[in-house]
RNA sequence: UGCCCGAUGGUGUAACUGGCAACACGUCUGACUCUGAAUCAGAAGAGUCCAGGUUCGACCCCUGGUCGGGCAACCA
């Protein structure tokens, strides 16, 4: 029978399994995570990340980092320091072994030499419309370019002149000769090198020729030793090619070996890399960290916690089918982690004052709550409490219904951690705003004397006197549809779904004691949702942003019966 | 008209490689509650894309369809 105990095995993992049990490789699992250093990592990435490390660790492997960085006029030191802090962050480790595509640039030209000298490659003087054009179609077989029988003595010639710089950018290209008639498009006698004539982040203007991605990616593999080289499924049609280019270069009997597997898509959000630089080039978020972003930078400013993204990395699974996960789904292991670990405190985003009547003037008593009930360990705070207090606006209805668990004239609540309060009553100004409202409080109450009183409801509230000011950013999804990509007319695309509340700015009062809350420091405003400073924040002035609001039943309650 | 993948509750993943479908999120009840949170207890929801076949038995194997995705950068 079914052990219950033995989790489920993804189809890597499996495959992995198999692989030990046969002992390939030795035993050996060595992954490795390829970033292209072109753009800011996301939460895909987080899924890729995770993946790799997460196998390398279960297996007793390791993971390389390796910057895919063939192509210099689009990668940018900029972003491999990005992209190294952003695993790092996440919670991995590629320790000494940190890699590039380039380092392999000298290898590779040998092995494109090898391949030209033994009638494999050929220079191509075409243009890459004409190579293109004769490429034929997915359903039509192409045709060879006139190049194509150069004598191996020409080939080498030009081969090298190219890596002379002998030649302007797009003049000529190498190419393996493939089958120009094969059902797979990335066999028709695909280009190893072209001419850039640009420097390079790392070799500087050593090479003006550079490597195709599917030149390279195999033979960097094979370099390093990876076991698996794990992949998104767009690749799975260019396998037959990562194994033919190692095939003609390598006589071992080892070979790394691609597996692919369904990127992820995530639902009120985009992902690709082309989106997300639109939005921030365009300014539609305030740069690649803007909390409203799926980045990795994004939502760490955003409060998530590298445990959240990890737990949410191995809910998600591994599948080849595609997929959209319910962004529900994220916001539940950041609840879930915040919940045990954020301190709570009492925040009022949209005040309304209070006035306890019957509370002496100028008394203030220090209430000692606790930080977190889920974590005791954690203790107590101190909370002043005073005679004129703020609660939420929403927290006070005129004529409520019966199922409104608040304050309301004649109505009691408890001030969490404090008394039980009774509503006498209230004031409107002209445009029939409530401006302040009158309560006595029950000095029985006393939150922990052991009062035996019950209240349907408990309310957050803060001292008006003792309160801080801080700025609120409220965020929401960026988008309204769940599928951005959706819209109704062609011309248009996914910005018309942009969400234009996805940030309100306010100011809340907040309790006293967390004046000196540091950037990322991450709080449960108790009732409203968890919170985390912002780095924008200065001497003064914190700026807090909500990561995600608590779940809420009462909303979907009160719209049911609306 | 080609080639390569994929198809299991609303969503995602699983089913010891053939033994009558499980887990998570979500949804809905109810309990508890000094956070309408959390927690706890329970429920509904798929008969596995379709049609054949093999088999005592099929989500799993075979055949043929259907639908979805990918492939025609000197991008990765």
């Amino acid at each position: 029978m079914k052990s219950p105990e033995t989790k489920s095995l993804n189809f890597l993992e499996n495959i992995i399994e198999e692989d030990i049990r046969n002992n390939k490789n030795s035993g050996i699992i060595l992954t490795r995570f390829p970033p292209e250093p072109n753009g800011y990592l996301h939460i895909g990435h987080a899924k890729s990340i995770c993946l790799n490390f997460g196998l390398a660790q279960k297996y007793n492997g390791k993971c390389n980092l390796r910057f895919d960085d063939t192509n210099p006029t689009k990668e940018e030191e900029e972003y491999v320091n990005s992209i190294m802090e952003d695993i790092r962050w996440l919670g991995f480790d590629w320790e000494n072994r940190l890699y590039y595509a380039s380092d392999y640039f000298d290898q590779l030209y040998e092995w494109a030499l090898k391949m030209v000298k033994e009638g494999k490659a050929y220079v191509d003087d075409q243009s890459s419309e004409i190579i293109s054009e004769q490429r034929g179609v997915p359903t039509r077989p192409g045709i060879e370019s006139s190049y194509r029988k150069r004598t191996v003595t020409e080939n080498l010639d030009l081969f090298e002149r190219m890596k002379k710089g002998e030649f302007p950018d797009g003049t000529r290209v190498l190419r393996a000769k493939g089958d120009m008639s094969s059902p797979n498009m990335h066999m028709r006698d695909p280009v190893m090198y072209r001419i850039m004539h640009a420097t390079h982040h790392r070799t500087g203007n050593k090479w003006c020729i550079y490597p195709m991605y599917d030149y390279a990616h195999g033979q960097s593999d094979y370099l390093e030793g990876i076991t698996h080289s794990i992949c998104t499924l767009e690749f799975e049609i260019h396998r037959p090619l990562y194994e033919w280019f190692l095939d003609n270069l390598i006589e071992t009997e080892y070979r790394p070996r691609q597996y692919e597997f369904a990127r992820l898509n995530l639902s009120y959000t985009v992902m690709s890399k082309r989106k997300l630089l639109e939005l921030v080039k365009d300014g539609y978020v305030k740069g690649w960290d803007d909390p409203r972003m799926p980045t990795i930078s994004g939502m760490r400013r955003r409060g998530y916690t590298p445990e959240a993204i990890r737990n949410f990395a191995e809910k998600v699974g591994v599948a080849k089918r595609e997929n959209v996960i319910d962004v529900g789904l994220l916001e539940f292991t950041v609840r879930e982690h915040l919940n045990k670990i954020a301190p709570r405190i009492f925040a009022v985003l949209d005040p309304v004052k209070v006035i306890i009547t019957n509370y002496p003037e100028g008394k203030i008593e220090n209430l000692h709550l606790e930080v977190n009930p889920e974590d005791p360990e954690l203790g107590y705070r101190d909370v002043p409490l005073s005679r004129e207090v703020y609660i939420e606006k929403e927290d006070f209805m005129e004529d409520p219904p019966s199922k409104f668990f608040r304050l309301g004239p004649g109505r009691e609540v408890r001030l969490k951690g404090a008394y039980i309060i009774r509503c006498e009553s209230f004031k409107k100004d002209d445009a029939g705003n409530i401006q302040e409202i009158y309560c006595t409080y029950d000095p029985e109450t006393k939150s922990g004397s052991g009062s035996q009183k019950k209240v349907k409801g408990t309310l957050h509230w803060v001292s008006a006197k003792h309160a801080i000011d801080a700025e609120i950013r409220l965020y929401d999804r960026l988008f309204i549809n769940e599928f951005p990509d959706e819209v109704e007319q062609e011309e248009l695309d996914f910005k018309v779904n942009l969400n234009p509340g996805s940030l309100k700015v306010i100011t809340g009062k907040i309790e006293p004691g967390v004046k000196d809350a540091k950037p990322s420091d991450k709080f449960q405003f108790q009732r409203l949702g968890y919170f985390c400073v912002d780095s924008d924040s200065t001497e003064g002035k914190l700026v807090f942003n909500r990561t995600v609001t608590l779940k809420e039943t009462w909303t979907k309650l009160k719209d049911k019966t609306d």
